[in-house]
DNA sequence: TTTTGAGTTGTTCGA
DNA sequence: GTCGAACAACTCAAA
């Protein structure tokens, strides 16, 4: 009889540190078979250079080499889809149980669901836990147990459970590590055996220095500044637990940051509570809107030629690096949706493909506030100027010059549109959509 | 159940 | 140049 293992599944925890399920599953009397599975289904619908699979693939090999070094492992790397995965791993191990961190994208929901059902029909347990977030789902809720639709009270009970809590669980699994499985791992793929070439695209170090955390409230909104942790991709790939990031933001006075975070749980559980935002506007209404979807526009925007030199400077910076500010991201969010009255949805798919840091919920819950459809969004008639914003947070224009070299020579294109006749065409088309009543007829 | 106060990130207009 | 109100009424959360 084969010796029995239990799996541990690396999916969006890519660290051996603080890993609530890689901890449970060392703890569980067997060898830990670490796997990760490059799953054909997602990787099909990715351009060939992806960033994301890049870094990926790195943090992979960095983890394989991480447990050979120290305790003789590895993570055995597959492609395939899960299904196709597992029923090659119960052929050929002794499978007792299988051990992931919980994901709460619709996809991975459905995914779960099903090798959930295949492995029970084969007798092996399969173990998801909390590890993405300090609350999930239905943790924070009202009183009569409904989810919040509004951050600022879901941000008060957040910080309320915060506190009742106490300390934060660190999943050290350092002292368990030997455990892991040393031997009977398949071969180490290379990048182009999975189909991909690649990136230039590098994923900055997070940092979570106090200094950096202090400093972020400051100069957060000031794209020129290098202000930001940088630890989107880190979160979104669990290159660092947000455990961790939470103990590094509440040394700080200043709690800018810590909200940040409690943003990302909070639109976590409303893209749980209701899935269907991913397609469709959180206000129904919303949907009514007129969208122009003029195609050569929407190249325009993507490519940085709009005229408007903020907005051009916040895409050039996503196109070349796989990042944006914040700050800018709404700027090129509103300027889609409102100036050029194209749909939230074609923005949201844009960024998706080309962020380093995307995560489904917050691209989906930030651009349906842009768009005004969302959760606490922005009200319809609340439409940025691009000059102003320019003039507010990036005054000395360098973080334009960074990215638009020829801006203020003849090789930079004219506005593609004006300001004004835009923005009224907006509140025309908002309020057309919305049934609000315009001028003084209203019987 | 009803009432009341409040609500991430803005802009424009007119006094 | 500065400041408050309007944008348009609405929905949510909690007392």
């Amino acid at each position: 009889m084969q010796e029995s293992i239990s799996v541990f599944w690396f999916r969006r925890d890519l660290r051996l540190d603080d890993n609530r399920g890689l901890w449970e599953a060392l703890r569980s009397g067997n060898r830990v078979l670490p796997i990760f599975i490059f799953d054909t289904q997602i990787l099909q619908e990715l351009p060939k250079d992806d960033a994301r699979v890049t870094f990926l693939y790195d943090r992979l090999q960095a983890l394989r080499v991480a447990l050979q070094e120290g305790y003789e492992g590895s993570v055995a790397l597959y492609q395939g889809t899960p299904e196709e995965v597992f029923t090659r791993l119960l052929r050929e191990r002794n499978v007792k149980a299988v051990y992931a961190n919980a994901d709460y994208e619709p996809y991975a929901r459905q995914r779960d669901t099903q090798v959930r059902d295949q492995l029970k029909k084969a007798g092996v347990a399969f173990y998801t836990y909390k590890d993405h977030v300090v609350f999930e789902k239905s943790e924070v809720v009202k009183e009569d147990g409904a989810p919040y639709v509004v951050y600022t009270p879901y941000m008060r009970k957040w910080k309320e459970n915060f506190r009742k809590l106490g300390e934060l669980p660190n999943y050290d699994t350092r002292p368990y590590l030997a455990a892991v499985d040393t031997e009977n791992y398949p071969e180490n793929p290379d990048l182009s055996d999975l189909g991909f070439t690649r990136s230039g695209i590098q994923a900055p170090h997070f940092d979570l220095s106090a200094a950096r955390i202090e400093g972020y409230a400051k100069t957060r909104d000031i794209p020129g500044i290098d202000g930001t942790s940088r630890l989107g991709p880190h979160l979104r790939f669990g290159t660092v637990s947000v455990r961790k990031a939470l103990r590094a933001a509440l040394h700080a006075k200043n709690e800018t940051f810590w909200n940040e975070l409690i943003w990302r749980e909070f639109f976590t559980q409303i893209l749980w509570h209701y899935p269907h935002t991913v397609h469709q506007a959180f206000k129904k209404q919303y949907d009514n809107v007129r969208w122009r979807n003029n195609p050569e526009e929407f190249e325009k925007w993507k490519a940085g030629q709009t005229g408007f030199a903020l907005v051009d400077a916040g895409m050039r910076q996503l196109n070349q690096t796989g990042y944006m500010h914040n700050r800018v991201r709404m700027l090129t969010a509103s300027f889609l949706c409102k100036h050029l009255l194209i749909d939230w949805r074609l923005g949201e798919a844009y960024f998706a493909e080309k962020l380093l840091d995307f995560e489904l919920a917050s691209n989906v819950g930030n651009w349906q506030w842009a768009a005004g459809s969302g959760v606490d969004a922005a009200p319809y008639f609340r439409i940025f100027n691009p000059m102003a914003q320019v003039a507010k947070f990036d005054p000395d224009e360098s973080y334009i010059r960074q990215w638009v070299p020829e801006y203020g020579t003849d090789a930079y294109p004219l506005a593609m549109v004006d300001h004004k006749e835009a923005r009224e065409r907006c509140l025309e088309t908002y309020k057309a959509a919305l049934g609000v009543a315009t001028g003084s007829s209203l019987q």
